[in-house]
DNA sequence: GAGCTGTCTGTTATCTTATAACATATCTCT
DNA sequence: AGAGATATGTTATAAGATAACAGACAGCTC
């Protein structure tokens, strides 16, 4: 336990060399990607097996450098690089293109708080809020078929 | 093999036999069931493969009666019976108890709105909108420690 | 009745997603 | 060096979902 001295080599806070090949994969891909397209983008840093990508991402997602898109079940690097107490990486909301694939990360909050008032009126105690829509980004509905 | 059940019982509105089997097991669970865990309880109705009881839930699903969790890749039965244009199935929220599984359905129309509003300001067109909340329920907030 | 058409169903095989379990390496402090 | 913690590598398997094809059945036409 104690305390955390960073070592001085790392670039990242506390990134290991892992993780910081899985970031920059997501961080590179146009669009959310699955664990094993990650994994096809690292393996040529060595990664082998699921069980490295998947750990890397958990830990990314830890310290709010990355997010799990649940209706993907897919990962997405943090729009705004990392989240902090401010900014809380649980109270991030994605809404994905059905068309595109894209999926752009805005603040959740204002939906969260609706949310979470509606749940605490029933007694529960909210932790993480998931907010994800599916529909048509601005390009798209341009191109696509819609009423009117 | 030879059995059949007559379909002149039909209760449900085009609702096949398997259709039945299914949302009986969801309205029987006590919280959301993965679709492996569904098969297993339909078994004795003759059901045997994974694809007969997918193709049940995206049925149920596309009627309003069931819904899918999206953070558990489960499914329940919905809270109300049924959807309508009135009480819209893509509005409906889910708060999930972390430590006895419980979900609780609600009505995700203001928290939807909020959702919403900030992504048609960024030129998307949102369909649906899927709103799921992590935490404790009631029951377990007072048995489990807390701050305060 | 024979033939067509569309829907629902049964069945096999396969694909995708995710984790358990165990082994090995590294780092830190004593 | 030795103990404890963290990070990694590796194998195997669990869990979730669908593709593809075959058979059954109702409704319709001729
Ligand atoms: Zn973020
Ligand atoms: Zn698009
Ligand atoms: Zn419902
Ligand atoms: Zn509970």
């Amino acid at each position: 336990m104690t305390a955390r001295p960073p070592p001085d080599t790392r670039a990242g806070p506390g990134l290991g060399p892992n993780d910081r090949a899985v970031l920059a994969v997501l961080a590179d891909a146009k669009g959310p990607l699955g664990a094993y397209e990650v994994l096809d983008q690292v393996r040529h840093h060595g990664l082998k097996a699921p069980p490295q990508v998947y750990r890397a991402l958990h830990r990314l997602i830890g310290l709010g450098l990355a997010h799990r898109i649940e209706s993907l079940n897919a990962f997405v690097a943090c729009a705004h690089g990392r989240h902090s107490d401010a900014v809380r990486a649980d109270r991030a909301m994605f809404v994905i293109c059905d068309r595109c694939g894209a999926a752009v990360e805005l603040d959740a909050t204002p939906a969260a708080a609706a949310a979470e008032s509606a749940a605490t009126a029933k007694g529960f105690r909210v932790g993480r809020v998931i907010v994800e829509m599916k529909g048509l980004c601005a390009g798209c509905t341009a191109e696509a078929p819609g009423p009117g």
